[in-house]
DNA sequence: TTATTTCCTATTGACATAGTATAGATTGAA
DNA sequence: TTCAATCTATACTATGTCAATAGGAAATAA
C-alpha cells in the first residue's frame, strides 16, 4: 500500500519547478541538489512527466525546464496517476466487494482536489512567508 | 499502490469463515477450495490472522479455525492493517506535505467504517439471499 | 495407532523498485 | 564552427517484496 518514489519525486520536481518560476529554465541537476535526489534517476522521471507533456523542455546551453501550464491548472492526481499508473488499490474485478471502489473513490477524491499550487502555498506558509525566490 | 493479495486474501478467508459459521471448525482445505487460493500460502495468511486473535484455531483431527468474535466486531481496516502493515502510502516524514496525510486518513476512514458483517451482509444481497450455508 | 489437521521454517521464481552506467543526439552561446 | 551544456534512450544491477511451494513437526479425534 505504497506510493513510490517515482510518484513522490514526480511531486517534488513539480513543485520545485512551481516555486522557481522566474522565467529561467531550470535544470535537472539544480532539482535534483534542491530535492536530493538521484540526478540520473530524476531524468527519468521528468522524461515522464515530459512526454506527459506537463513540463516542457528546452534543449542546448541554458536549457532545462518548465511548467507548461500554471501551477493551479495540475492536481496531484493527474502527476501522481501519469507516474504510478491508476491509483486503484485493487485492481478490478480481483475481488469484487465494494469496499474496493469505495477505496478508489475516497483516493482519487482527495488527490483530484488538491493542486499544485496548494501546495506551493502550503510550502510558502512553512517557510514562514519570508523567502526568497 | 497495491494491497497485496495478504490483504484481500485475508478479507476473503474471515468473510468466508463469517458466512459459514456453523458452529464447526472450518479447515484450511475447505476454504481454500472455496476461494480459490492456494491452501499452503493461505496457512501462512491465517497464522497471521490466528497471532492477532482474530480467528481461533483448534488443532489435530476435526479440528480448523472460527471467528473470535462476531462479525461486526472486526472492521476491513483491522484485517488490512496486521496483514499488511500500515495503511500508509506515504511514510510519514518522507516528503512533508499535508496530501499524505490527508491519503493516509481518507483511507482509513473508508476501511475503519465497514464491518465483517456488512461485507456479509452485501455477499448475501449479491447471492439473492436465497443461498444455503 | 492412524488419519487428519494445524503449526513452523526454509526456499524459490518472478517481478518491481531505485537506482547506475554508457552512449548519443540536439541545441545554442561564444 | 566549436564545444559545453543539456536532454534522450537503453541497458544493466542490486535489493527487496510477492506469492507461492515444500517438508516436516506437533496435536488431537476416532
Amino acid at each position: 500500500m505504497k506510493i513510490s518514489t517515482k510518484g513522490t519525486y514526480a511531486i517534488q520536481v513539480m513543485l520545485d519547478l512551481a516555486i522557481h518560476n522566474t522565467g529561467e529554465n531550470i535544470n535537472v541537476k539544480k532539482i535534483a541538489e534542491r530535492q536530493e535526489i538521484s540526478e540520473k534517476y530524476l531524468e527519468q522521471i521528468i522524461a515522464i512527466l515530459n512526454k506527459a507533456g506537463f513540463v516542457k523542455s528546452i534543449r542546448g546551453a541554458q536549457g532545462g525546464y518548465r511548467l507548461a501550464k500554471s501551477p493551479d491548472r495540475y492536481t496531484v492526481g493527474d502527476i501522481l496517476r501519469v507516474t504510478e499508473g491508476p491509483l486503484e488499490p485493487v485492481s478490478q474485478g480481483e475481488s469484487p466487494l465494494s469496499v474496493w471502489k469505495k477505496l478508489t473513490d475516497a483516493i482519487n477524491d482527495v488527490v483530484d482536489h488538491i493542486t499544485l499550487q496548494d501546495l506551493v502555498d502550503e510550502e510558502n506558509a512553512r517557510l514562514g512567508g519570508d523567502y526568497i525566490i
